[in-house]
DNA sequence: CAAGGACTTCAGCAAATGGTTAACTTGCTC
DNA sequence: GAGCAAGTTAACCATTTGCTGAAGTCCTTG
């Protein structure tokens, strides 16, 4: 699977023909059936088949046009990001656990920006799991979630922050009135933390019994609240951010034993040699009050800085 | 760039060495270090210098280390994937606008992917402008958003859900009891969808003449739709999701000409031959009562089908 | 300052890549 | 069924890749 079978096989997916793409890239069709046979014996299938007007794709196949040029693109694109960081452009990669993106990444990281100028952040959404692996292949500089309890080896943890997050239900639902031991045979409306299974929001939910039919997930924690808040089911949310919608009176805390979520968040960084100096100075900012400040209350980003980038998701 | 110099690459900012990576490769350092001088003249970076205790990455480096090890994964997800759907596996690629993948797409795919067994649908969020190349590159199956008013060539749309969207405040705002002609002095609380300029929500803010210092851009419309509720300014909303919100007396449709965006989603697909069974399924689909229901209300999604894959924003 | 470890460079070699021409197969269409 | 257009396969060749061993070059350390 080399760059130039997979752009040959672009080529071809986005004319529906050999020839076509073989005039593209200036070669004979001999030359761009070679790297079709190639991938085709790598790959264990048939890709596509000459069908009446065109080329009919095997299911594979579409597969492979997606990623071939979703590969193609981002060699690219790295290519180009190389050359700007040499340039003198500073970048620091950040992995973040889903809650702290969706609500204090975006304070944080608005405000660390205004601190400097050259300087590009990218943040990606993973799970806490994955921070150690990202961090040992130097994919990222600095990830920020739940603390965990066993100490990793050669990876530095620095806390920051205290939350908690509890559970809430619109002013209309009957557990907002009434106490009750058994949270379980309620719906609970939930963020895509509660996917991964070793979230404490996932963790939480199996020590309450709850069965995953009586779970429904968002695209994003705000939407799972919205959605209790119209009195639909129970949602998980962060202590500071509830203060604004309590006062509101939309939403009230269920009070129930074992519905609250306890934690810290702390910083991660590779312990050995010789960091990102960004990452140190983001490590450094992170506690100061200005930067708790932006995380407790989180406003927006400013529009010219903010860029969503790539957003998938998968149902199977 | 090949894979080899990727992965050569790959290893030594793991390991921190060069001699290490040799080793885990089972080559020489000779050869090990062949690969770094090929990728250093391919991007004119250094990439990485000896410093005392272990190497310094440069900043290019350190970009070219995140980058190789998620261009490896890729391929061989790619890999993977393509042999799953050899198998029979039916895969469903889409790409949807920013407001639909939010609102709309959740409840349609669920309602979609219980009719199906080995059914897996990838959507993707992307802004309506690269639904065009996306088709042509049979990267996706079918793009669903706002329909666009030039006809293009070999793409078939097909009308399928009127929407409306208007703007909105809490009710302790001012704007919610006064009427104003002037909406560009407030603070304007946004979805990702202001970011691309052929939005329509962007092309609204521009016509009202709403200056960039008073737009705030959340991770997504639920979070910028809280804000507002809260008091902090105005939002968009579509219609059909204000009527929960607006019965509990939380927001307020700011009444104010210019205020409203009127739309239809449209379905697009490539015109010309063999489509993807499953995308003329879903086509069809789209526009039965069924679908049209589950558009509407946006139940979450079930808890072992959901995945959130990818999630990367960009400050800078 | 000498020793030694770690990265780099160089020459050389086998294998793979990427291409060519030419012949062959396949499935329409008239 | 002849003709034809489009895809495949085969034989062949120049170039590049990927390695290796050996010989530097630096930098740290004793």
């Amino acid at each position: 699977m080399t760059p130039t079978q997979l752009r040959t096989f672009a080529t071809i997916a986005r004319h529906g023909s050999s020839k076509a793409a073989a005039a593209e890239l200036g070669v004979t069709e001999a030359a761009v059936s070679g790297h079709v046979a190639a991938l085709r014996k790598e790959l264990g299938d048939e890709l596509f088949r000459r069908a009446g007007a065109g080329l009919g794709f095997t299911p594979g196949g579409l597969r492979l046009a997606s990623r071939a040029v979703e590969l193609l693109g981002l060699q690219d694109q790295t290519r180009h990001e190389v050359r700007a960081a040499a340039d003198g452009q500073r970048i620091l990669r950040l992995a973040v656990s889903s809650l702290f993106g969706e609500y204090s990444a975006p304070g944080l990281i608005e405000s660390f920006c205004t601190r400097a100028d050259d300087l590009e952040v990218e943040m990606s959404v993973c799970a806490p799991a994955d921070f150690d692996r990202l961090l040992a292949a130097r994919a990222i500089d600095v990830a920020i979630g739940p603390a965990t309890h066993q100490p990793r080896e050669g990876i530095a943890t620095k806390e920051f922050l205290r939350y908690q997050i509890v559970a809430v239900v619109g002013v209309k639902h009957p557990l907002a009135t009434t106490h009750t031991k058994n949270l379980a045979e309620h719906t609970w409306l939930l963020g895509p933390s509660a996917v991964d299974p070793s979230s404490s929001a996932a963790r939480m939910l199996l020590h309450l019994g709850v069965p995953e039919h009586h779970q429904r997930i968002f695209q994003n924690h705000a939407a799972a609240i919205a959605e209790a808040s119209a009195g639909h089911g129970v949602a998980l949310c962060p202590m500071h951010m509830l203060a604004a919608e309590l006062g509101h009176g939309r939403l009230v805390r269920v009070q129930s034993p074992g519905s609250m979520i306890d934690g810290v968040y702390v910083t991660h960084v590779l312990r050995r040699e010789v960091p990102n100096p960004v990452a140190n100075e983001l490590v450094r900012f992170i506690s100061t009050p200005r930067a708790i400040q932006a995380m407790l209350t989180g406003t927006g980003a400013n529009v010219s800085r903010f860029r969503p980038r790539v957003h998938v998701t998968l149902w199977s």
